[in-house]
DNA sequence: CAAGTAGTTTAGAACCATTTTAAAGTAAAA
DNA sequence: TTTTACTTTAAAATGGTTCTAAACTACTTG
């Protein structure tokens, strides 16, 4: 299994459980997943594997650059007076948001919408970091 | 007080409890804040309130489109095998993501970054409802 | 190779934001 | 005024995720 060195070039310990999930999403195919997901994919492969594991093992392939995470804004729901259609800064280090008038941002091209739906509304993040 | 009126325009029952919440909310100032920052407001006011009736009333707030909510891709953490820059549609209706290239996406004008920080990453989502 | 050590896995408990339950209370309609 | 539909509430339940602490395993060093 060549997913043994790519685990230990990415400076991760490569355990059972890792080349077990390395060899599921490491196959070039690209996909979006969630840790139960992964949980019952190991499961059709004959294995099994506490979701505690699938977590720690997701975090440390994050970590290593293997994977990432959709990002989100927040993980508690966060609710906002403004009602008319904008954007948001998102300062990464504490969670904070700040407003982007719609008119400040201008998106010149837009990919072809998939068939069968339509464009309901864009929404533009852009993520601060301190400078320094 | 006006709001009651503003909750009856709204097509909600000005009860005791949602006057309380509209005096504080609907003031005119913008700002962002989660369901234990309204209810901490709500105590400092001199009321008092149960959490799970401060969530029925931003949820009846924001159906009535007396405010919103920011927008989060999903409630669960979502990975991602596709670890090089991009950005997303997403299914409104499923929560489905689907991967834009970045090439596909072409953004002319961004607002002026805030003092002290730096640009770390711009997200964009494309919401998507069925067309029918 | 042996023994030590540092990192990993695990079941189950804990956590925490949010929703549900079901009973008591309140606003509006008849 | 009585009824009906909606609302509030404390407390329990839910569900995704993290923590705990004990057992285990990969790697290092002698």
């Amino acid at each position: 299994m060549d997913n043994k060195i790519k685990l230990r070039n990415a400076g991760l310990r490569p355990t059972k459980q890792r080349i077990i999930i390395a060899d599921i999403l490491l196959n070039g195919f690209n996909r979006h997943f969630t840790a139960e997901n992964l949980q019952n994919e190991i499961s059709i492969s004959g294995n099994k594997m506490s979701i505690a594991t699938v977590y720690n093992c997701l975090k440390k392939f994050k970590n290593a650059g293997l994977i990432k995470q959709v990002e989100s804004y927040t993980d508690t729901a966060i609710f906002d007076t403004n009602n008319v259609s904008h954007h948001h800064f998102l300062n990464e280090e504490t969670g904070e948001l700040i407003d982007i008038d719609n008119n400040e941002i201008n998106l010149i091209k837009l990919p072809d919408i998939p068939k069968g739906f339509i464009n309901s509304g864009v929404d533009v993040i852009i993520k601060l970091k301190k400078n320094n």
